[in-house]
DNA sequence: AACGAAAACAACCGCATATCG
DNA sequence: TCGATATGCGGTTGTTTTCGT
């Protein structure tokens, strides 16, 4: 594919803009709307490219940008995106009304990665910092996330149509037993469906290779041999909810930077940490991680003596 | 007050993808 | 279906500001 030609090859300015310039794609913008970026400087009279003013309206004029500091829920949701989708700043942007992807992007590189690393909570993977290989992780975040909520969900509605069928399983086989099942909110599938766990397939299909982005995952959740869409009642959930909230930091260590530095951050804020820990409490029904680890582990490693329960409901 | 280093922010560059004829 | 073009995105760089000596 083609691509656009660089547009300071023809005398067009470059460098910081001007307040006059400012006025003048703003203005232009109000009466006319943008249009075609392309076209727009030479219309609004700017001698800018299209490129340049896109960026300068979208990060800096737009009159819903909001400016000023980052709050802590922004931070805390910030950091916990950037833990499940990466450096996706457009699809983390696209939750925090009012801010841009490059603010994101710079907040994040000049103050919380930073913060992260001196706290130890965030450290460089100097073995593999390939956009294949953070991308094979974040993958295996949410492939076990999803096989998580796949095998819950299994387990409800099996429970619903089999209850009784177990209670006679039962009684001829006391070994087998189907623990009572409680539905619950399941974040994983939410995010799983939601704006950004698409965005995360398709990232995670085109950096490691992958032709179809649902081909992996297809092969990969045979363990739980159940569809990946949830029931009607889950997906209307889905549909309904933002992902903005909840969530913790899943594998947080190795899952970015290739910086290695050392550097002593002086404000490692005690409320940035707390942050952090409260991520794992358990306390949210929509904590990521927190106490639904050990329910993946219940699910698939203690039941793995014998026959998972899985198996079990599917005799 | 002057200087250098570090931090913060704004803007650019180039690639990927969507769109259109 | 294919190629050209437009747009969006993420990484990187350049500039300005702040801080320490």
């Amino acid at each position: 594919m083609g691509r656009a030609p660089c547009c300071d090859k023809s005398g067009l300015k470059k460098g910081p803009w001007t307040p006059e310039e400012d006025k003048i794609l703003v203005d232009y913008i109000q009466s006319h709307g943008h249009g075609s970026w392309r076209s727009l400087p030479k219309l609004a009279g700017l001698l800018r490219c299209g490129k340049s003013c896109r960026l300068r309206w979208t990060n800096y004029l737009r009159p819903d940008i909001k400016r000023g500091p980052f709050t802590p829920e922004e931070q805390k949701s910030i950091i916990q995106l950037h833990a499940i989708v990466g450096n996706k700043w457009s699809t983390i942007a696209a939750q925090l009304p009012g801010r841009t992807d490059n603010e994101i992007k710079n907040f994040w590189n000049t103050h919380l990665k930073k913060r992260l690393l001196r706290m130890g909570l965030l450290h460089p993977d100097p073995s593999d910092s390939s956009p294949a290989a953070a991308a094979s992780r974040h993958m295996a975040q949410w492939e076990g996330a999803r096989l998580e909520a796949e095998a819950r969900l299994s387990r409800e509605s099996l429970f619903a149509h089999s209850a009784s069928a177990a209670a006679a399983a039962a009684v001829t086989n006391p070994a087998v037993s189907v623990p009572p099942l409680k539905p619950e909110p399941d974040f994983f599938l939410r995010i799983w469906n939601s704006e950004v766990g698409d965005s995360f397939r398709k990232t995670a299909a085109s950096a490691t290779g992958e032709s179809s982005p649902e081909s992996s995952f297809t092969r990969q959740s045979s363990a739980a041999a159940v569809k990946t869409e949830p029931p009607p009642a889950a997906r209307e959930e889905t549909e309904s909810k933002s992902c903005v909230t909840g969530g913790g930091p899943p594998v947080v260590a190795g899952m970015d930077d290739s910086s290695g530095s050392n550097e002593v951050v002086d404000d490692v804020s005690e409320e940035s940490y707390q942050l952090y820990l409260d991520f794992g409490s358990g306390d949210d029904d929509l904590g990521l991680f927190g106490g639904q680890v050990g329910a993946f582990s219940s699910i698939f490693s203690s039941d793995l003596n014998g026959e998972t329960s899985l198996d079990t409901a599917f005799k």
